[in-house]
DNA sequence: CGCGCGCATGTTGACGTCAACATCGACGCG
DNA sequence: CGCGTCGATGTTGACGTCAACATGCGCGCG
């Protein structure tokens, strides 16, 4: 049913010349059609439109770029696509992108390591964006001390106040306070903390807002367990949090680590909310169904990919870069694996 | 530590001809030095390469698509990063393009209405794209009844046997025979089945292949319920399932729903696997975590997505398609969800 | 000693598009 | 009736790169 291949070798599609010679117009004409400029007589421009359908003519992006010096494309460089938070905030970046008429270029790191990462950046010079979005966790970028090819515009989604470049994230300090004061007002006496990986600089915030959260309320300020993000993480640092019987509250930096200590604590046979109550971070979808439906911290993550595309898209006009770092608020979630302590 | 912006309005980086200059050379031996031609004088090649870093030269990928008449990217079309499979084979496709030197162009559909597909596929053809690899579920796309832009080498990711593209996809059929082959293995009389959506065509392979499975054994083929690859999905079609008491072992077609048909088995106060023995599709991270711990197929989603872009890129080059189906194998893997029948 | 060959390097033009400028006809107004 | 204006359309060249075709030099060999 398709055929039609000519037996030629030309691949290349039809271009502006082809249609002019078609519609008897110069390529000119054809070039205000495309754009839709309004300055092209009614009949001419059905006439210039009938023959772009008749050969399929799709403007070529390559030479328009080259002409106008712009791709209106945003590189975004991610490091695997593991984690729920960075999956969301790729999805809202590129449908935000998308709406304002920029093309996503997906630039995977393979490995973090000072090599990689360089590689990528080198790799990203060529490539024909006007910007770029960075996705990676910011510590691993600090470490490998890479710089960017200048005259790139770039916007880091993470939380590091290191940088030159604009930031913009979740706001980890507010949402770590939510959840904190939340198991305080139940009336637990104090918090403990599964965190993220101290390469993190999210996990770092959430640490210490969480700690500063205690301290402002007077209360004593437990040890901390890592993790590393993954639920494998979570059930092995609650296996050593089931261990000590003090524990009635717990902050995880993430729904995944979570699931994980829900699952040591089952093994260990606490009941969650009445031996042990766990707020999440995220609120990825499975996270309603854990058991119990998992309280925890609301990120909007499309909030976060719209307001990092709009600032990149401002730079890139501008030429220049407001450094105001960006704080996209979250909501407490509340629902079963919270309550009060066991009798008092 | 920055600055050094000069205040002229210009932004464009340097070009060949000003390394030419620096250099004291052609533009001709830059681009040579550039793309490792080896016919260049080693002192030479040093004095060029000097002048490009010196200038921060970066050469111009427009440009050279427009001359080479290729530009060494792939786009893919993605609806929703919301579901584990999509995410990792996109993370797949990702890394293999990047190692084969294309780079990727993410096209979100925003919607899945025939409008809107069309839409994402018309963008398409102005996107700088040698070929395209179609993420989404295959029936929407046909009932949008659209056709891609011609001349546009195209490979689908799904399990539809309707198409002219080539297709790779897991291999469905051999991973819902395992499953349920396993359930069996285990003394149950029957399996029932929570499927996916009606609309996708891996749903419709793995209930097809679970159906043939229990013929083939000569057991009797119970009602199916459906979902729509979420956990709520799982959750709602569970607390029906739970109501009878004749279910002992039942197949889901993916981890989330299965984690929906836990809670709800829980919440009926039905042991797993004691009452009842579950078994999941696509092995995410998340589901050695579940509450038990999930018996599931795993899809290798690395291989999936391997294989698509070699497809993709033998196509383009070749400028015809083979079109073969590749079905990439399963693997079950045993945790704690699955046992045989209570007494017998 | 002269011819030819191989190698490093230079010159030219074309890829497709679009801004800037040029052209041309129609129409309005003094 | 002549001049100015405006709107539609055409012509030219440049964006940066690279293949194809010069050019020019040194060296080996008869």
């Amino acid at each position: 049913m398709s055929a039609e291949v000519s037996p030629g070798k030309r691949r290349r599609g039809p271009s502006m010349a082809d249609v002019a010679r078609l519609a008897g117009v110069s390529g000119q004409t054809v070039s205000r059609v495309a754009n839709d400029r309004h300055n092209v007589d009614a009949e001419t421009r059905d006439r210039v439109r009938a023959a772009m359908n008749q050969l399929g003519y799709r403007p070529n992006s390559a030479a328009r770029a080259l002409r106008n010096g712009e791709y209106r494309s945003i590189g975004v460089i991610v490091f695997e696509l593991h984690s729920f938070g960075t999956t969301r905030t790729l999805d809202a970046i590129a449908i935000a992108a998308t709406i304002r008429g920029y093309s996503i270029n997906l630039v995977p790191v393979l490995d973090v390591t000072q090599s990689a990462v360089t590689n990528a950046f080198g790799r990203l010079g060529e490539q024909a964006v006007d910007g770029v979005i960075i996705l990676i966790e910011a510590h691993t970028l600090d470490a490998a001390g890479v710089r960017l090819p200048e005259g790139l515009s770039v916007v880091v989604v993470d939380s590091s106040a290191h940088y030159d470049y604009p930031i913009v994230d979740t706001d980890q300090r507010q949402g770590a306070r939510l959840a904190t004061e939340h198991l305080l007002d139940l009336g637990h006496k104090t918090v403990w903390h599964l965190g993220g990986p101290p390469t993190s600089f999210a996990a770092d915030r959430r640490r210490r807002s969480w700690e500063q959260t205690l301290i402002d309320h007077g209360r004593e300020v437990p040890p901390v367990y890592d993790g590393d993000w993954s639920a494998t993480s979570g059930y092995e640092a609650g296996c050593r949090l089931a261990e000590d019987d003090q524990v009635t509250a717990v902050f995880v930096a993430n729904d995944q680590m979570a699931l994980g200590l829900l699952r040591a604590l089952y093994e260990r046979g606490l009941a969650v909310p009445d031996d042990v109550s766990v707020v999440g971070f995220d609120d990825m979808e499975e996270a309603a169904h854990f058991w119990p439906p998992l309280t925890t911290v609301r990120q909007t993550f499309t909030e976060v990919g719209r307001q990092s595309v709009d600032a990149l898209i401002a730079e890139i006009h501008s030429g220049e870069h407001h450094n105001a770092p960006v704080a996209v608020p979250t909501e407490l979630i509340i629902r079963r694996s919270t309550a009060p302590p066991r009798s008092v």
